[in-house]
DNA sequence: ATGTAAACCTGTGCGC
DNA sequence: TGCGCACAGGTTTACA
């Protein structure tokens, strides 16, 4: 489910509304990807300072320590002022004084973990290496060209790996490839500057039109607060294998690359 | 170091 | 209606 777009508006929904609140018990579902990492008891009592993002996780602050917030494949999280009994995958509870934060996960590839501090090793160990934030001053035009020349993958997997740059999953790499007119299969290192710097704009224009869109609700994603994403009426390319390009017609086409699909216009990409 | 495949787990949609 | 298979928004780990 959750690639940037979805994380950041999931953030936004619930991040000033939670922020300031003391924590009043947690509730621990079924196991999730990696353990807690500390008793759930010992976080009663603690207060939320806010929530940040970095690339697909959410980091929520705390007075002593953060929570860093993964949703894996199918998770999402939810706010609200009441707690119904869980559901079958309703995983992790943050019960607060101004809400529950809910993380519902039937997949269970996502996680929640706690960490002293963003120096802790079990932060560390999640969050180094991590790339430029797209949507962050980090992200320049120089160091993003030079990160795909240095790479030979081929571009769409060096997008989803992660080390250049944070947030692109298979949806957005395939749509900002198709922007940017240039084939997910092409060799990083292949490129040229003028199509480097059409990819690295077209990344920064997807994300941020998905995020506008409140992210993609393909199966049933839906932010902290309930609302849907409507990014997926925006898809050119993802998902629409024999459909026919929006911009010559051409039939999409759907390749595997590393174990995942990609969608391309053999026509408009190259 | 690099590149590929398998692993984690559950649900859904499709062909037969 | 049931069965088996392929596939799903992510990331780490194991192995060539």
């Amino acid at each position: 489910m959750p690639e940037l777009p979805e994380v950041e508006v999931t953030r936004r929904s619930f991040a000033e509304a939670i922020a300031g609140a003391r924590i009043l018990a947690v509730r621990l579902g079924k196991p999730l990807r990696w353990p807690l990492g500390c008793p759930a008891e010992s976080l009663v009592g603690l207060n939320v300072v806010g929530v940040r993002r970095r690339g697909k996780y959410l980091l929520i602050d705390l007075d002593r320590g953060l929570l860093l917030v993964h949703l894996g494949m199918s998770g999402s999280l939810r706010f609200s002022g009441s707690q119904p009994e869980p559901g079958k995958h309703d995983h992790w509870d943050l019960q607060t004084s101004a809400g529950t934060l809910r993380l519902h996960d039937p997949r269970r590839f996502g996680a929640v973990v706690y960490a002293q501090g963003e120096e802790a090793p079990v932060a560390k160990k999640l969050l180094d290496g991590l790339g430029m934030e797209p949507l962050g001053p980090s992200f320049s035009p120089l160091a993003f060209h030079q990160g795909v020349k240095a790479s030979r993958l081929p571009v769409k997997q060096l997008l989803l790996a992660g080390k250049l740059v944070v947030g692109v999953g298979n949806i957005y790499a395939s749509e900002a490839l198709y922007l940017a007119g240039i084939r997910p299969t092409v060799r990083a290192s292949s490129l040229g500057p003028v199509r480097i710097q059409r990819l690295y704009q077209a990344i920064g224009q997807v994300l941020g039109k998905a995020i506008e869109l409140g992210g993609s609700s393909l199966k049933d994603f839906s932010s902290a607060d309930g609302s849907s994403g409507h990014f997926q009426n925006a898809v050119q390319v993802y998902g629409r294998a024999g459909l026919p390009c929006y911009v010559c017609s051409t039939p999409v086409k759907m390749i595997r690359q590393g174990q995942r699909s990609s969608f391309y216009c053999p026509s408009c990409q190259r």
